[in-house]
DNA sequence: GTGGTCTAGACCACC
DNA sequence: GTGGTCTAGACCACG
């Protein structure tokens, strides 16, 4: 359900807080449904524990998670707002990888080509 | 000639290259030609001229530019070719990038939009 | 286990990646190894950090090492055969140095002798 | 006669000054005989003559070479011995060149081919 | 004028 | 603890 790239110059906890939201943006989680515990999270990415729970703490820290009486982390009222919030950043985000492409010598055309492709690619 | 975006997460040596390569692809700059003296291109783009020095050797050592002491830097024989090969590389990073957006939940119809916007605001 | 000789025209940062090129060579580290700390490399070979970190940067590019924030810089997967081609860039240099000898007056006598005695003397 | 390599890293100044000691040290010049004119061996070789001129104004300093009233600069009486003093300095280089191949791995068999194959290929 | 190197010290971010 | 980046300023050497 979460995927997460280790060689990404991406942070990890970066990737870790996106899916997470990805996932309610999507809504396969939603307010009140358990997120997966931080240590088989850990197991499944194959990443330090600390990693996930700094994401997890920071989650919270915003409001998103809410960690419940008797253990678990759950998903926050408000989330799915603030998950569209945080579309707005992947916004800007995608914006520079693209002006990064151009400023490198990549043409408008082939950057359509390289959106078209990936999109064929995810089915 | 080449821009740079201080505030940008891409590191600025990074920039530098990306748009001298691109500069060369575009055909701006050729083969022979002399790149702009280290000192005077940092001046340019206000940063720092160890800044452009590593971004400058490091372009050295892919064999992209040639380097005199005293003689400034100089675009390489094979340099296009290896300016369209960087392209291949852009491709792939700004992939990985619109990745990164689908897993953070941003859809398909968003990224279609931040491109055709990027496209209009770059005139 | 690495060693740099500050009194040497070749650059430093040189040392250090021929040095760590050397080590996979030599098959002392391998794949999946970690590399030394920058901070410790530096303090052993009496160095500034930021030149330990210019050379640990630029193996990274070349695909000879990955480095991880906060995870340490690993030998890379390919890195021994990258040491390998590398043995044949020495050979090069070191047969250019021979020839400007040789343009310098040097007889073959005279660089026999010199490579007996560089070998005697290092034990 | 005199042979440079531009994309050397040995400066070019240093290699017209290994040059002509060398003519010396092998005979082909000797004390009295003129040098060839700045200009021209600037042409020849294809270089920038304030470089062939600082080379020759080190020589003169170093009194291997004398200006002679009426133009020219000719090799100067202890010339010879001079020359092979310059040959103690080939040696370290060379020894220096042995040194970083060993460091970078390069193995004592490896170094003796080199040194063979070169030989042989010269003729 | 040019590039090349190193040092020093600071800042940020991740694990 | 780790690496990454940038700035600042110095020094050297070549053209």
């Amino acid at each position: 359900m979460l995927e997460i790239d280790p060689r990404s110059p991406v942070a990890i906890n970066d990737q870790i807080k996106a899916g997470l939201r990805g996932l309610v943006a999507k809504g396969l989680l939603r307010s009140g449904d358990q997120a997966p515990p931080i240590r088989s999270l850990a197991v499944a990415l194959k990443v330090n524990p600390n990693t996930v729970a700094r994401a997890f703490r920071e989650l919270s820290l915003e409001g998103f998670l809410e960690s419940r009486r008797g253990g678990g982390n759950h998903i926050a009222a408000g989330a799915r707002r603030q998950a569209k919030n945080g579309l707005d950043e992947l916004r800007c985000d995608l914006r520079e990888a693209i002006e990064q492409s151009r400023r490198g010598g990549l043409a408008w055309p082939d950057i359509e080509t390289v959106v078209e492709r990936t999109r064929r690619e995810e089915v």
